[in-house]
DNA sequence: CCATACACGTGAGTC
DNA sequence: TGACTCACGTGTATG
């Protein structure tokens, strides 16, 4: 335990996070500028591990903050209190608004076909569209604010299988 | 370091969180019912507090899953990153709806009367009201999801102030 | 002093 | 097996 190098603070860079967007993780250190041979400096890749895990989460943390407003200073259980809040506000103003509107929700539906002369505007049109297959699909669900994602995680997931 | 108790795992609890929404802080064990007298548990205040605030935010953890759907059996920061995905979803479609019906967004403005018979349908009219001073406030502003928590936590401030 | 909040390394699980 | 979670207690800084 003793020749452990110990980062002997943390700091709150809450400013910092308000002020520039691209910053992540304050508290990297690069190894080679802290080595002392007094103590040789001895990282486990355990310790390695759970600092990146930390990072992690703390990098999610400060995005985090920066949607919501007035959260610097406030600690993580509060952040977190106030990011659900949050969501659930905003669930709850969205289901208001679809119904004022009476916007239908309602009967999923997927749907696919493989048109035989398509001419799409964009590139891949050559040559090497003779061992491609194209097929036109749609998909007509609710409109969760997540289903974009999901559906690229999902055809992420389809070119994968095909190798 | 022997002399302490240590819950030798920890468990997963997805489950029950799913199906009972009263389930809030999973890992609070009765010291009573685990104190053995081959080993003095000695908890120290510093860690007891410690794993107060540990379960504060694994709390905020679990409630935030319960919104996030397709959340269960993810890590904390896949957890937190579908969060911050989720709200700005969430804000960039509430923008587009308030622009596609231009909704106005302008003008924060506060305004302040002191009515001098006022007749609340309320109680607190009687005797106790000669040392108290009523004032009606309005306030117009953008009206993000948090205002209403924000105006109450501000108000709160106002009473304690004035003690 | 006391309380609170954080990063850290470690033991112990899962896959 | 190793790579990945997580809870835990501790050192340390801040009010």
């Amino acid at each position: 335990m003793e020749n452990y190098y110990q980062s002997s603070s943390w700091t709150d860079f809450s400013d910092k996070v308000s002020n520039d967007s691209s910053f992540i993780v304050p508290w990297t250190i690069p190894v080679e500028e802290i080595a002392e041979d007094t103590a040789t400096t001895v990282y486990t890749s355990h310790s390695q591990a759970e600092k990146r895990r930390r990072d992690r989460i703390n990098a999610q943390l400060s995005a985090l903050r920066e949607l919501i407003p007035t959260s610097h200073k406030m600690d993580k259980a509060a952040l977190l209190k106030s990011a659900v809040e949050q969501v659930k506000d905003l669930k709850r103003k969205a289901a208001e608004i679809s119904k004022a509107f009476n916007i239908p929700t309602e009967m999923d539906e997927v749907d696919w076909d493989r048109p035989q002369d398509i001419n799409p505007n964009g590139s891949r049109q050559g040559n090497d569209s003779k061992d491609k297959i194209f097929i036109r699909a749609s998909v007509c669900c609710d409109d969760r604010p997540e289903v974009f994602t999901e559906l690229i995680k999902i055809l992420k997931g389809l070119k994968a299988k095909h190798h």
